[in-house]
DNA sequence: CGGCCGTTTGATGGAACTCAATCTACGTGG
DNA sequence: CCACGTAGATTGAGTTCCATCAAACGGCCG
């Protein structure tokens, strides 16, 4: 269980995108570093946390993706957002909270326990997070109610490029999208079939290409003007 | 400005109804009805926290509706959600915040600032609001995702009255309902005229009445019926 | 009284859903 | 190596829910 200590380095990726959001001391590093060495392989499409379970300690995601979802009593099936390397689950814990959603790997995921006590640059870094959750959940929000179809799934390409960039995960204007059709549907509020049908729209407007579970946006530019783009909230603006 | 300290009481509803997010000591209850003697209030319209700008302290609602949204480039407008007594606003305070959305008064609306520094049982009682806050926004984006306009309208009314239940400001099924259906549309990802056939209809079944900004829910039981509802986490499950 | 805001009603159109079937890629076991 | 099964992507036809456009109605206030 106990590693030899080993330097802290920036280069952990994952918990430098966690830590890009405060100014983290060495020793806030360190304690990151220490906290990643615990980290837990979670297998795909295990549902980890349930719904209505009492929700466990904060964790950092270290690879992968989650996402957070509920199930209406006819099977109707919403996903709220997803969790991307240097993201947190369970941040909104408290003494008695239960999960207010269920969390699944959609590949394989690598998790870690958040370092406890939360003190200093780590707390702040924590605070940073919590408003940066809430600016997303306020976008799904605005995507659901306000946008059409070919604009939601635009604003949600934009959004995920965004944030895997910021974990350096990113190719030029390439990036690994391991969702099924299925899923962005859940995502989106629609059906897999119309979100078929305008993938194939955006693909013959020369807009995005899509090969083996790699997507490429071609033409951000026209992208950005296809909806009210504005970069995320930078941590020192 | 400094008013008379009086003898801190439960019955200053708004602050009790926050109070009931945690175990907090008389202390705890002497500040928070301390920090409620500092009021401001806001008129109604008024657009009091703008989306960009350096959100402020947290507050907390003392009486009224408020409303938190944003509007895209081409005018569409989205509500993300209402305060209500006994809310808080400008949760996710931290260091460099900007409001990640505008803040209207609905009604004439009072506020106070959150007392600071945040602790002991005032610090847990933050805690589960934020948890809670959480829970509706993600209640709002199933709503917006998967569900009908009738749908979408029935749980909507659900839970603005077990919010409002929990203030006391419900009469039995009759509570006030200050929004236009406009405003309403904008909340649930409709238009005014969708959302006004959609109440027509639910007054002609017997499910809802309405009358002079006050709305009576006639036949809880069929409207719960309607849709997946679960009671709100409570506080010590 | 007249203008305004919000509600109400009607007619029409379109975006997205449903149902149904085919196609492809891939893994698995005979 | 090929038959087979399955998961996901793709395409077509028909339908529904909700938006749009247009207009009338009611209450309220200056």
């Amino acid at each position: 269980m106990m590693t030899r200590p080993q330097p802290a380095s920036v280069a952990d990726f994952p918990i430098s995108r966690f830590a890009a959001f405060a100014r983290l001391s060495a020793d806030d590093i360190d304690i990151l570093a220490a906290a990643a060495r615990a980290r837990r392989v979670i297998a795909s499409r295990r549902e980890f946390l349930c719904e209505g379970a009492p929700a466990g300690e904060p964790l950092i995601v270290l690879s992968g993706w989650a996402y957070r979802s509920r199930v209406l009593r006819d099977g109707r099936h919403q996903i709220f957002g997803f969790a991307l390397p240097g993201d947190l689950l369970n941040l909104s814990h408290h003494g008695n909270a239960v999960a207010p959603a269920a969390v699944t790997a959609l590949t394989e995921v690598q998790v870690c326990p958040a370092p406890q006590p939360v003190t200093g640059g780590i707390a702040a870094a924590f605070a940073a997070r919590r408003a940066l959750e809430e600016h997303y959940l306020l976008r799904q929000i605005a995507r659901l109610g306000r946008m059409t179809a070919r604009e939601r799934l635009v604003d949600w390409l934009l959004e995920i490029r965004d944030r895997l960039a910021a974990s350096g995960l990113t190719f030029g204007d390439s990036f690994a999208l391991p969702t099924t059709q299925e899923c962005i549907a859940d995502t989106l509020g629609l059906t897999s079939i119309h979100v078929n049908r305008t993938l194939q729209t955006l693909r013959r407007e020369g807009l995005i290409a899509l090969r083996g579970g790699t997507i490429t946006l071609c033409d951000p530019e026209r992208l950005i003007a296809v909806v009210d783009h504005r970069p995320p909230p930078t941590p020192f603006a």
